[in-house]
DNA sequence: ATTTTAGTGAACAAATTGTTCTGTAATTAT
DNA sequence: ATAATTACAGAACAATTTGTTCACTAAAAT
């Protein structure tokens, strides 16, 4: 477990320097003070070290547990403020990697679990386009809309920040 | 000239395969029947070949020309919806590569390139939120709405795209 | 105390990168 | 037509990287 976490970290701090496909499992050892088949015998690639590290590090953000600040019956507003909360209050590099040059990476990840987040709430939209569209659309602006919030160093609250998202799609 | 295409061409071929981080430059050598000094004399880099490429085929799409079927005087609507004419009309193999496992890296460049078009009618937009953030949005969920389209195989019309895009950031 | 389990690090072949060099084909200019 | 310039081929190069294997050591669990 301590290797694993070595290598975690070592991968995080190579991404703030540089882009992953330019990382090298080589300096990912290097970086780590892991031998070369100590890391194989963790990942079998460095794909698969990216994988682990998504779930490790969006574990705690999609995590269905209730939370002392959002009472259980809430709304998509307060579902996404919800997930806001705990990208800022994240204590594991999430944010600094969300601004590394691989953020895309993440990103990916992060809108395959958005994707249940907005079914739940497709029908309330009274819109007038497919529905398909406008799941994609809104996964994808959300997505957007957290980049931005990160870039500008969060200074905006959660809960405000959530609001400028449903503004810009307004129910009707 | 003609060498510069046979890269291209074989870069393209390439990238309906596998995802860019997973060529070499070796296979693009191979795939093209190009010496390989004669690559590296064309192009620096593969990213430079990226680069490149993406010049290459986004030109056309951002052109100010007069285009005849939209008028001058064309609002957001219509310019994204000749935009979205361009795409589909495209000859350079775009939308093959916009379904490949680098689009991302197409879209970035896309993205750069729609940020002056929305610059221009962000103040029409009278909506309650920062307008850095209203543009990230614009450009962010119109890039995923472009992706969205060509995935699903372009049948909705670029006009009826356009007006579905506009109908989910009314301007109130 | 002994048996797993986890980690080290060296060595390996194969592949890739970017450069340099020599030689050849194709243009362009004179 | 001849000469000069430019474009391309392809071999060779050292340096790095990759993934695997092996023999050996440290730590944990039984």
């Amino acid at each position: 477990m301590k290797t694993r976490i070595a290598i975690f970290s070592a991968f995080k701090t190579l991404l703030n320097k540089k882009r992953f496909d330019r990382i090298t499992v080589q300096e990912i050892i290097d970086e780590a003070n892991v031998g070369r088949s100590t890391f194989y015998s963790h990942f079998e690639t460095k794909d698969l070290l990216l994988d682990a590290l998504c779930e490790d590090l969006f574990y705690h953000i999609f995590e269905k547990d209730p939370c002392p600040w959002v009472n259980k019956d809430e709304e998509l507003e307060g579902k996404l403020s919800h997930i806001l909360w705990h990208i800022r209050e994240d204590k594991n590099d999430l944010t600094e990697i969300l601004l590394s040059d691989s953020s895309e990476l993440f990103m990916n990840y992060f809108k395959k679990h958005l994707k249940s987040v907005f079914q739940e709430h497709i029908l309330f939209f009274k819109i007038d386009v497919p529905r398909e569209f406008l799941l994609n659309h809104l996964i994808g602006s959300f997505s957007e809309t957290v980049m931005w919030w990160v870039k500008e160093g969060m200074e905006t609250s959660p809960e405000e920040m959530a609001g400028y998202f449903m503004k810009m799609t307004e129910k009707h």
